[in-house]
DNA sequence: TTGTAGGCGTTATCAT
DNA sequence: ATGATAACGCCTACAA
């Protein structure tokens, strides 16, 4: 059914009014083609007369073209998604690009049940370009991706690689970032640091993994798997984390944890339990999100950039649509834009100098 | 340009392929209409093979309904928007809904320095209905929601009230959520209450005024203005507005915040100045956001359902597309749904049996 | 500088 | 149960 009780006026009618063509309506709300000021402006006139809007709608249908990016976020049902400090920043930064390039976002919401399948919404003229948020490395997500690929739709995977494939992508070098992040825990004298991190199926727990073992290596410390822990991200996973490492913390001097929220559900425990601070292990977490700031001790953390992240992506997709050239090299040589991670260090892995607050 | 390096499958190569003609092509893939078992079948193989989508541009074009449900966002560059707890939650209940009833949702960015103007969304066909989220009670503002409701767009104010119009709206009870606040503090034996309030122009803050008055009277205290401090959500405006209170600070022994953010840059502030914490004032803030939790000491805080806001917001609005009688009295009668609030009371505002951590 | 007319891929109505 | 066809509102190549 129609769900608006109004009428809208249409580029007829304002041709009618204004004496003229509708191509010249046209061309004067699009600014283009040679045309007589006087012309101009009483076509102007008519249309602000007539409360004239052109339609998105048919422009779109008549330029092929929906005038959306797409973002692909997980849909997991209240999950409070956005609550999460990585997703948040990530489209803020999307927001303020897709903007000031005049496109609209449309957001999309992946199902866990269905098979992937990313294409119909470019099939389906929803999107003109499509950002994807929140990828695991999975068979179902590779072939879906793959499949975009193939067919050359403009796409851009955010904060995940797929080793082996060569997609689009923007990522943060979480490699290196954790490799300081455990550098700088040894360097504080940690000999013994537990590792929460997240699913191995995110590309940046397993960069984490690998630049853990890294510093490791370079600080002549043996990795040892009962110092592997692995939460999903969220605070209560911490929280239950930390119970599996009640009895190794005499021993364990240093943890990094994959991101502020599991690394807040540890600190919960480790206050239930009443562990004096000076006793904690030094901690490093990752994101550096504003809870951060705020825990006690606060958390030093490796700092991502994501809403620039967002803000990239979202720019360089959006600039192939006026670059043929551009387009062109698209899929042949596949941006593979890769920012740096800062650590941020914080009271949690200093010295035993807690503000005892 | 064109965006894609692939063609699509229109629905008349299906209906060739098939060997029927389109309109039976519609017709399968809308599901409309008696049609024989055989001709569906073949009909669904041709799609298959084809791999044809409809357009939705296309379909949004004929039926005159882009099948989008727009979100308007106060925009503000670079603010990470998002992160606020306010905006995610409501954006995830959002989301929710709009997905089960098969709509997509644009976001739409209001622009702070153009003149406020939503009817244009409509208009230009953007939206088929629209929710308005973070909106002030602002001449601009109420001049241009006005407008929506003379031409009797479907939209929703969520979270804001505007005093003398009736504009369908979803609010929460600021008034008693404040009040219980208040009142909680008084029994608690608080005598000096100080309230750092946001802006105004949200009715929200204007509510919570109210309710901060109501509790003292009630409690036959008197309001005593150099107890009111106004910040504007954020941690640093909490963080200087504790600047204020300093020279009340022995006499006031309680403190009435009107977000968590803003507490907890109050409580920051405190521990600055090494105030121990059996002096602080007993403090209750509002949202009870994740943050309220973890901070020290934890914090009693109005919780607000901004998940259930957002998503009732949208399952209202989008039920009036399939309802011609919902539809006829949306404006006569508008929706005012008010959802209630509910104190949860943490060490903050207890005795001094603050865990001293 | 402006007008004419074909086309875009559906939906929906009317025949058959 | 299916086919033919007129809209839908705009863009744009071409004609004038």
């Amino acid at each position: 059914m129609e769900m608006s009780g109004y009428l809208i006026a249409t580029r007829k009618e304002v041709a009618e009014f204004a004496g003229v063509s509708e191509a010249t309506v046209s061309r004067v709300m699009n600014g283009v083609g040679p045309m007589k000021e006087e012309t101009r402006s009483k076509v102007l006139r008519a249309a602000e007369k007539l409360g004239y809007v052109p339609s998105a709608l048919a422009r779109s249908f008549a330029r092929n073209r929906s005038g959306n990016l797409g973002v692909v976020l997980p849909y997991i049902p209240k999950a409070r998604l956005f609550s999460s400090y990585y997703f948040s920043e990530m489209l803020s930064g999307i927001g303020s690009a897709v903007r000031e390039q005049g496109y609209d976002l449309l957001l999309l919401f992946r199902s866990e049940q269905e098979p992937q399948e990313y294409e119909s919404f470019f099939l389906a003229q929803k999107v003109d370009a499509l950002i994807i948020l929140g990828s695991r490395d999975e068979p179902g997500e590779r072939e879906a991706i793959r499949k975009l690929k193939e067919a050359r739709h403009p796409f851009l995977v955010v904060n995940q690689h797929f080793k082996g494939e060569s997609f689009p992508e923007v990522d943060v070098d979480h490699v290196e970032g954790s490799r300081q992040a455990v550098t700088h825990l040894i360097q504080q004298g940690c000999s013994h640091i537990g590792f929460l991190n997240g699913p191995l199926t995110y590309s940046n727990s397993a960069d984490r993994l690998s630049g853990y073992q890294k510093a490791l290596a370079e600080g002549d410390l043996h990795l040892d798997s009962s110092y592997l822990f692995e939460g999903n991200f969220s605070r209560r996973s911490g929280y239950e984390a930390a119970e599996k490492m009640r009895e190794l913390l005499p021993e364990m001097d240093g943890l990094f944890v994959s991101n502020d929220r599991m690394a807040i559900g540890v600190l919960q425990k480790f206050r239930e339990w009443q562990i004096p601070e000076e006793k904690y292990p030094k901690i490093v977490a990752y994101d550096d999100s504003d809870a951060a700031e705020i825990t006690v001790p606060p958390l030093s953390s490796v700092r991502v950039p994501f809403y620039e992240m967002g803000m990239i992506a979202a720019n360089k997709l959006l600039q192939i649509g006026n670059d043929a050239e551009l387009f062109r090299t698209w899929f042949d040589e596949p941006v593979r834009e890769l920012l740096q991670a800062e650590l941020i260090v914080r009271a949690s892995s200093r010295g035993n100098t807690h503000v005892n607050n």
